[in-house]
DNA sequence: CAGATATTGATAATCTTTATCAAATAATAA
DNA sequence: TTATTATTTGATAAAGATTATCAATATCTG
């Protein structure tokens, strides 16, 4: 839905529309977002704006963060150890496939997710507002580099 | 899977077997996790021990879901802001529908869930090894009450 | 360009969870 | 039953992540 840079112009649509001003640090910001395919953490979000603003404040971006997810424009991905990670490109409830070696995350597209919320809303009589489905596992590389250890053959 | 009895009897098991002390606080939490069908937060475990158990640390509480959960005795249901619950009774992933509202966990029986997982094994070329499921939204009592403050009609 | 307001940076405060350590306790064997 | 040993507990400090505070700064509107 959307390629980055459309991102990019619709959550700067949202922001004035919301009456927000526009600063070279929020707008860094949702740059990372939008661009970043690795769901990143505040912190590595901290980090990668370290060069072009050396005086940026962990606030900053924590704040910025909190301000995209109240509009919508980000998507929280919270885990029992309390990490949070980010994404920028699919605001919307997806279904994440995560690495517990390496912390990548993917994004696998699965059918049938409809399917199930009208099943939940029958058999609890909630009225189901979102979701979240994350499924947890080893990623082929970690796989294969976890095989080379064990030396495989002789 | 059990009753809370036999939940009880196959934890205290697990704990012989690791050469764990079965200590009035680890037993009272224990109980208390196994037949509780409400998802209780530590905070929660520690106050209802308040009675019984009125020196009890929270530390205690905290170790000892720490232990539960590394023998796979006790689920860990982590969220974005940071609260964690616990369910003793179901210690295996399964769904979960949340009340934004009241905060209420029930547990909706779906099929089609090892279907999924193997989808995602194929898209990802992951390892699946465990997955989460939590639909969020507002349960039937909570839709009521609001329906009233709302003066449905006049 | 000036004025009003939001945002930033620095840091303190908060909140949850974990680590520390002496004292108490459970399991084991004599 | 008692002594021994290792674990567990309670109290509290420490750590880590997020939020609150507030003066200084920067943005937007006109």
């Amino acid at each position: 839905m959307g390629s980055p840079q459309q991102r990019y112009q619709q959550i700067l649509c949202k922001l004035r529309e919301s009456n927000h001003k526009l600063t070279p640090q929020r707008l860094a910001i949702i740059d990372i977002l939008v661009h970043s395919r690795s769901h990143p953490t505040v912190e590595a979000i901290f980090e990668m704006l370290q060069e072009d603003f050396p005086t940026m404040s962990l606030a900053t971006v924590y704040r910025n963060v909190v301000l995209l997810k109240s509009l919508g424009e980000v998507l929280e991905i919270g885990f029992p150890d309390g990490s949070n990670r980010y994404d920028g490109n699919k605001p919307y409830p997806h279904p994440h496939a995560i690495c517990v070696r390496c912390k990548k995350i993917v994004d696998p597209d699965l059918r049938a997710l409809g399917n199930l919320t009208a099943q939940v809303r029958q058999r609890t009589g909630f009225k189901i507002l979102t979701h979240r489905l994350d499924f947890f596992g080893v990623c082929r590389d970690c796989l294969q580099s976890e095989n080379q250890t064990k030396g495989v053959g002789r």
